[in-house]
RNA sequence: GCGUCCGUAGAUCAACUGGAUAGAUCGUCUGACUUCGGAUCAGAAGGUUGUGGGUUCGAUUCCUACCGGACGCACCA
């Protein structure tokens, strides 16, 4: 915003630069009646040696520059701006599609790694997350000017497709797989798991399979393949309800089984690896030793990520890597960027790990084996069908739906732990997606009445309400810029939240089709281009805007 | 045991990363124009920010010790 800009500049010079200009902080004062932007003064009394209060008139009187008026309050100094010429601005530009879009990647490339959920097992609540806040932060970077490859890195490859193929063999329907994949395949997993318990040979026979897999048997890679394809086929049909599909690849973990040995030589050649209890390892300084080889000489999941990181970089040259991944996997990434830098690459400071915290069920994570998964799918079709009292049409009860589901992760800040509760994702009214689509949707019926006129902004007075709205909208640009580097889309929902709740208050307060026509048309243009940022932020969070609801 | 993160209204979360009187939503209670869309809006009640120290003009935020919780910590991913 250059207004920032200006009033630091202004101030700094009105300090006669006593005051070094990094340190003038700008930020917006806690009531919106105390001024549109603030500047504490509590900061230059070190400085000065002087009391606050008593900066902030100094700062006042030599201060020139273009104001409606400078009130000091405390230690600080609230400037209230010309509302008429940013308003003008505002309404000019915020309509067009797009608005908001920012420069300032330069088409520099930026991987992101997100949803990845596992074959054969289900596409479970806890693989939201990853997927939602991967999609929108792949779109908050698309608004800043990157180029976003968008990667779903499948769980498709480890012993559990042993144990998988082994029990298949034994137990496994061909027609029932084809039927419900997901399903079949899970029971076949926790079948062989129990009865591995009181049969030590299964256990055998597993890493049998999973042996003959890597080596490359016709019978099991077929069946490892099949395995894949249906899962994926499954996979997709959640994918297609949230409306994200556009990943660039699906290569998996199984896509970078040749490409891991290349890393341990070189691991080897530069004198990285030790050797401890039969294993290669990599040991630090600060954090708990890696293990890249086992005793029997197969390789693990770091070893995987290395080779996947490389190959990355590679390929696409990125300015920044971001795996989106849960809280648990912390030390993992601290690793994975410690070897890469013992290695000698810098770009072990590019990658970074978005995490988020666990879905919690009864305070304690969701996990297959203690029967604790809920399907992705089931509660994206329940909260579907919640949309029925309203309408019948199945794509506006989809984009409904879908919006509370994915609005109401994206709206908590992600690294903190959130409880599953089905009553909280599906609710409409309040600070959930479809109270803003809601809101959207109004606006878009008062368009109707939009004429193609043009407007003198004379005689028009910009009340209080009218210029939080537009104040709001012009904002919008720095809001996207912080999400893009705090990787947190929350922000963004937060924004969109504020705005729809400002717009609803203006609305109660005062009738848009009333006044003189001027005037009418004046409060349309600030609907439309508060419908526009609705709908911009509502797509970058991966929410749809439907125009009637 | 060691490490990381968390603890704010009855519930779920905010607080611009050290700033002004700690704000919203759900739930509860009371209201709203014979309606530009009530999936909305206005109001009420609800707080010693887990506890005790410390740092400073100023602490929910930083340091420290406890209490409580989640997650990691060598052959799973």
């Amino acid at each position: 915003m250059i207004e920032k800009e200006k009033i630091i500049t202004d101030v700094y010079n009105a300090l006669q630069k006593k005051v070094a200009y990094e340190d003038i902080i700008i930020e917006q004062p806690k009531e919106r009646s105390m001024g549109d932007l603030a500047i504490p003064c509590f900061g230059f009394a070190k400085i000065l040696k002087k009391a606050p209060q008593q900066i902030a008139s100094e700062i006042k009187e030599n201060l020139k520059g273009d104001y409606h008026s400078v009130v000091i309050a405390g230690g600080y100094l609230n400037f209230f701006l010309k509302r008429a010429g940013i308003t003008e601005k505002v309404l000019a530009e915020a309509h067009h599609d797009g608005y908001g879009q920012l420069s300032f990647g330069g088409g520099k490339t930026i991987v992101i790694d997100y949803s990845a959920p596992n074959i054969a097992k289900p596409f479970s609540v806890g693989h939201l997350r990853s997927t939602v806040i991967g999609n929108a932060l792949r779109n908050i970077c698309q608004k800043c000017g990157y180029q976003v490859v968008g990667i779903n890195h499948l769980g498709d490859w480890g012993t559990q497709f042993g144990k998988l193929i082994a029990a298949y063999k034994k137990w496994g329907d061909e027609e029932k797989i084809r039927k419900n994949p997901i399903d079949e395949l899970t029971a076949l997993y926790v079948r062989f798991h129990q009865e591995e318990q009181n049969d030590e040979k299964l256990s055998d026979e597993g890493r049998y399979y999973f042996r003959q897999l890597e080596l490359g048997n016709e019978e099991c890679v077929n069946l490892w393949r099949w395995f894949r394809e249906e899962s994926l086929k499954e996979f997709m049909k959640t994918y297609q309800l949230l409306g994200i599909d556009n990943f660039d690849t699906y290569d998996g973990e199984a896509f970078y089984n040749d490409k891991m040995q290349k890393v341990i030589e070189e691991l080897d050649d530069k004198n990285i690896l030790t050797n401890s209890e039969g294993a290669k390892v990599v040991t630090f300084d600060q954090l708990p030793p890696a293990l890249i080889e086992k005793q029997d000489g197969a390789t693990l999941y770091i070893t995987r990520d290395l080779a996947t990181a490389f190959y990355r970089k590679k390929t696409y040259d990125f300015a920044e890597a971001l795996y989106v991944v849960g809280n648990e996997q912390q030390l993992h990434f601290q690793q994975l960027k410690a070897i890469i830098k013992k290695m000698g690459y810098n770009f072990a400071d590019d990658i970074f790990h978005v995490n988020f915290g666990m879905i919690l069920q009864d305070g304690k994570k969701m996990s297959t084996r203690h029967g604790k998964t809920v399907k992705l799918h089931d509660v994206l079709e329940e909260a579907i069908e919640k949309v029925s009292s309203y309408t019948n049409d199945y794509e506006l009860k989809r984009k409904v739906g879908i919006g509370a589901v994915i609005f109401n992760d994206l709206k908590h800040y992600r690294t903190n732990d959130v409880e599953f509760n089905l009553d909280d994702i599906l609710r409409f009214e309040g600070e959930t997606g479809p109270y803003v689509q809601y809101t959207y949707a109004r606006i878009q019926s008062l368009l109707k009445n939009k004429k193609e006129m043009s407007i003198t902004m004379e005689n028009i007075v910009i009340n209080d309400l009218i210029w939080y709205l537009v104040f709001k909208v012009y904002n919008f640009s720095n809001i996207i810029e912080k999400a893009k580097n705090d990787y947190d889309p929350s922000q963004v929902a937060k924004y969109v939240l504020t705005l729809t709740q400002d717009f609803n208050k203006w609305y109660a307060e005062e009738r848009i089709m009333e006044g003189d026509e001027n005037y009418i048309q004046f409060k349309l243009l600030v609907c439309e281009a508060v419908g526009s940022v609705i709908k911009e932020s509502l797509s970058l969070l991966g929410v749809e805007a439907p125009k009637k609801m």
